[in-house]
DNA sequence: CTGTTAGCGCCTTCAG
DNA sequence: CTGAAGGCGCTAACAG
C-alpha cells in the first residue's frame, strides 16, 4: 500500500549514486569503505529494505516455491510440508502451499497462477495425468519434483515412498495370517496413476494363488468420510477378513465404521492401512498395522534435491528418483492369536 | 528462467497498441469486439501469460498472504490453514506458509523478507511481543490479523479461541471430580503472552479456595518431547492428582510417559488437555477429556476478516476480536467412576 | 474505442 | 571505484 523509501532515496541521502547503493547492497563491485559507511547510515536511517518484486522483475527470481498436494491437512502432507520448509528457509526461500482438493481443476488452476506468478521451484503430488500445463513449467525451466505420485512423460526428479513394494508385504502379511477375502480401499485420485499400491496387493495376491476379485477392489475419494461410507456399501454385500486402507486418512474411516457398527478389530476383521497416521500414530487405538513411511525426510530430501536444481548443482542430468523404503510394524489390528 | 511472450509481443501480433491488450485482459475500459477477438486470438497462438511480478509493481499488489505459525505440523495449525487456504483460494490469493518454530529470531526473519515480497495481508500467531516489526506492517498499510495469540498495542484483528473462559470450565471439572493437585503444563512460548490457560486455571483453583502451587506450574518448549521430559522430571518430585496439557502437543508427551511408566489414566492421575487432537482425535486412547475447538472455522473466519480488510470492506474501523468457544468433552480420561 | 507518455524500483551494461 | 543510460513487463493518466 505505502511506498517505502527506494534506492534512490537512500542514494540520494547518502550523496551517491543509484548503482553505488546496489553494489553496496548485493556486495557486487567493489564500494569505497567511507562511502559504504554513509550508504549503511542511509539505509538505517531511512530503515531502507529492497524491493524484491523489482528485483524479481529484472533477475526472474522470486525466491518463491510451491508446494502443490492434495490434501495439505494429512498426517503425511503436513510432515512434508514441515521439513520443506526447514530445507527452504535455511536456504532463503520460501513456501507457497497450494491444496489440491485432489482435483484436477483446482490443480490446473493452481499451475496457472503459479506460472504467472514466476516461482523458483515446484513440488507436486499430481491428481492428474494431464502433461501440458507441466510440460510448460519445465519449458519456462522451473525446476519440478515430483512427491508422492508422478506424471508419465515428464521427465522431473521424484521422491516417494516404495509403494508397491511395501503394500505387497503389508498383503503377503495379511495372508500369511490366514486372510483370503481382503478388502482394499484405494483413493479414487489413484486410479489415474495405476495405485501401485494396488500393483503389490495385486501380486501378494497372485503370490498366494488367490484369486483376484474385483468387489474386493474399493475406490473413493480421499477422505475418512468417504471411507466410511464405501465401507458401509461394502460390508452390507460380504464381510472380508480383512480391509486394507491405502492411506491413513481412509484408515480412520474404516476404524470409525467399525467402531460405529461394534466390529471387533481383529476378532471380527483385521484392519492394516499402507501408512501410519505420522506424529501421534502410536496413541490411536487399535494399533494398526502399517508401514512406519519417512514423510518428514522426504519432505528434508525432495526440498534438498529441488534446491541442487535451482542452484544449477547438476544441469540436465536424467531426473533422480528417490524412494524410501517404510517399516512394517506388525501391530494388535492384525494380530490372530487369542 | 526462459523469457515467455509479453504484452508487446501480443500486441504486435494482434496489430493494435499494449495498451488495448492490457485492457482485454483486464477487462478494464471498452475494447472493440472485433479487436477483442484478434487480441484473444494473439494470446491464444502465443500462449500469453500475464507477468504477475511486472504487474505487482505496477499495482503494489502481490495476490500472496503470508501465515506464520509456531508450528504448522500441529493438528490445530493444519486445519486452520486448510481453512485459510479454502477462503484465499477462492479469493485469489495463495499462501505463503511460515514456520516459525516458536523462535523470536525465525519469526522476526520471517517478517523481514516477507516485508520485502510485498504480501497482500499477513495472518500472524505472534511467539514475540515485540512492536516494531509488526508496527512497520501496518505502517506499510498492510492488513494484519493476530490468530491465536496477539501481542499487545498493534491494534489488528483477532481471531481465537476461548482460552481462559474454556480453562476455567476445564480446570473446573478437574476440581469438581476430586482434584486438588493439578499440575498445568504450558508453552514457554505462552510466557510473553501471560497464558490466558493459565489464568483460566489460576481462577478455577481460586474459585474453589485451592491454593496455587508454583511447583504444579510447568513450562516446556512447544513439543511432545518437551511435555514428556518435563512430566518425568516433575514426577520425580511428586505425583499431582491431575495433568493438564495447555495444548494437544504437549499431551501427546504426557500420554507417552504415562504409558511407558506404566501410570494409569484415570486411576492413578487424571489426565486433560485443553484442545483436541483435530481430525483423528476421537481415535486416541485414552480419550482425553479436552475442549473440542472449531480449527477449521477459525482459519475460515480468519482469512474472511483478512480479505475484507484488504480489499478495503471496512477501512479504519476498530480492530475485531472473533471468539470461538470450545466444547467441553467430558471423556475416560478423567472419569472418576470406578 | 484506442494510442502515447511516463513511470513502478531495480539491475545490467558500458563508460568514465 | 563510481555513474549514466536503458530496460525488465506492465499500467495510470491523459490525449485523441
Amino acid at each position: 500500500m505505502v511506498r517505502g523509501p527506494n534506492l534512490r532515496d537512500v542514494a540520494q541521502r547518502a550523496g551517491v549514486s543509484v548503482m553505488t547503493v546496489s553494489r553496496f547492497i548485493n556486495q557486487s563491485g567493489y564500494v569505497n569503505k567511507e562511502t559504504s559507511r554513509r550508504i549503511a547510515n542511509a539505509i538505517k536511517e531511512l530503515q531502507y529494505r529492497p524491493n524484491q518484486i523489482a528485483k524479481s522483475l529484472q533477475t526472474m527470481k522470486t525466491g518463491n516455491i510451491a508446494v502443490l498436494l492434495g490434501n495439505v491437512s494429512s498426517p503425511m502432507s503436513t510432515l512434508a510440508i514441515k521439513g520443506i520448509e526447514h530445507v527452504s528457509f535455511q536456504k532463503g526461500y520460501n513456501l507457497l502451499v497450494c491444496n489440491t482438493d485432489f482435483s484436477e481443476e483446482k490443480e490446473q488452476k493452481y499451475l496457472d497462477i503459479l506460472m504467472q506468478k514466476q516461482i523458483d521451484g515446484m513440488i507436486l503430488a499430481p491428481c492428474s495425468n494431464r502433461r501440458e500445463s507441466l510440460q510448460e513449467v519445465l519449458d519456462r525451466g522451473i525446476p519440478l519434483l515430483f512427491l508422492d505420485r508422478r506424471v508419465q512423460g515428464i521427465p522431473a526428479d521424484y521422491v516417494g515412498f516404495d509403494f508397491e513394494n511395501d503394500s505387497f508385504r503389508l498383503t503377503s502379511h495379511l495372508i500369511d495370517v490366514g486372510c483370503k477375502k481382503i478388502a482394499i480401499l484405494c483413493r479414487e485420485a489413484d486410479i489415474v496413476h495405476e495405485s501401485p499400491q494396488l500393483k503389490g496387493y495385486t501380486r501378494a495376491l497372485e503370490s498366494a494363488s488367490i484369486p483376484l476379485d474385483e468387489k474386493n477392489v474399493l475406490y473413493c475419494h480421499s477422505s475418512s468420510k468417504a471411507g466410511y461410507e464405501v465401507m458401509e456399501e461394502a460390508m452390507k454385500r460380504c464381510m472380508p477378513d480383512a480391509v486394507y486402507a491405502t492411506s491413513s486418512v481412509l484408515a480412520a474411516g474404516v476404524l470409525r465404521f467399525f467402531r460405529d457398527k461394534a466390529i471387533r478389530i481383529p476378532e471380527d476383521c483385521l484392519v492394516a492401512s499402507f501408512d501410519s497416521f505420522g506424529e501421534y500414530d502410536d496413541l490411536i487405538r487399535p494399533n494398526l498395522t502399517c508401514n512406519e513411511v519417512p514423510a518428514f525426510a522426504l519432505g528434508i530430501s525432495g526440498a534438498e534435491l529441488l534446491m541442487d536444481r535451482i542452484s544449477g548443482g547438476t544441469p540436465d542430468t536424467e531426473p533422480r528418483h528417490v524412494v524410501f523404503p517404510g517399516k512394517l510394524l506388525l501391530r494388535e489390528s492384525t494380530w490372530r492369536g487369542r
